[in-house]
DNA sequence: TATTTTTTTGACTTTATTTGACTTTGACTT
DNA sequence: AAGTCAAAGTCAAATAAAGTCAAAAAAATA
């Protein structure tokens, strides 16, 4: 698929440039033989804040989109999420952020998984719904907490 | 039966490449000769979580399914867990069971202080208490088959 | 045999990807 | 200042998958 070709030829290209990088979307585009909005497309789909990315862009001549991966102290990391989560949540934004705690090194594999099974809609699945992500977002945010400080 | 011939398929297919694969639904359907959500049934009712399979799934174009096998090894234990929890636990005995777990090395404490909190009546302090020991019992029992390598 | 459970099917829904036409913005010339 | 061109942005249509659900059919069970 092309998106996920796109998608890891930019992680990459910030692994090698260490967290940071400017691309031309034209030029890739080219590069890569697909249309522009395509690299527009795995940007907005795949390097969202959510998962913490920061992308700026210029446009017009010698235009570039940049592209920042996040980092920041442990527990002001951690906080930045209990209240990123909030009371409520679906089970695709948790795993998104699942997927970016585990990115940054804050929590390992398992227990990444172990929090992801905690708050699958599999688990909760006895729960209505506005309950069932309310009660996700509780267990969420208690998991984060408890592996604070 | 068709389902029962998929399933077989299914676990051959695992057997095959150790344990974790990905196919295409509708490729698979096509192959044979069934309608896709006949896969979809057959995944549903024959490789859940409890017994021992993780399911994901993306959907749109280059989309698939992959299932995964965990293995039994020292999993009995937590085999053992998983039923001993049932379908409802009280804070107090959920604690004792963690306990238990740390104490046999099968968790870190980082871990059984996660599962702690989101076990916790503080998560679950919003949901009236039928409802409350029973969600407590089944994140439990997910994040103890999360951690069945 | 009657009832309940499981299987099979297909129509409809949701999500993801790909593409291209059109818009906006910024830099450079004249 | 105005015009031109080279970017990036936006949006919607087309397509490609998987998910859901309920009705019909088949199988199992009482």
């Amino acid at each position: 698929m092309l998106a996920d070709t796109i998608a890891k030829l930019i992680e990459q290209m910030l692994e090698e440039s260490g967290g940071a990088l400017e691309l031309q979307r034209n030029e890739m585009a080219n590069r890569l033989g697909c249309v522009p909005s395509q690299i527009s497309y795995v940007i907005t789909s795949r390097f969202t804040p959510e998962r913490g990315y920061i992308i700026e862009s210029r446009r017009g001549g010698g235009g570039c989109i940049r592209i920042v991966k996040k980092q920041m102290q442990r527990n002001e990391y951690l906080m930045h999420f209990f209240y990123a989560i909030g009371t409520t949540i679906g089970e695709r934004e948790a795993t998104a952020y699942l997927q970016n705690l585990l990115g940054n090194g804050l929590v390992t594999e398992r227990e990444a998984k172990l929090m992801a099974a905690a708050t699958s809609d599999s688990a909760l699945a006895d729960l209505p719904q506005p309950l069932r992500d309310h009660t996700r977002a509780q267990v969420f945010r208690h998991a984060i907490l408890s592996i604070m400080n």
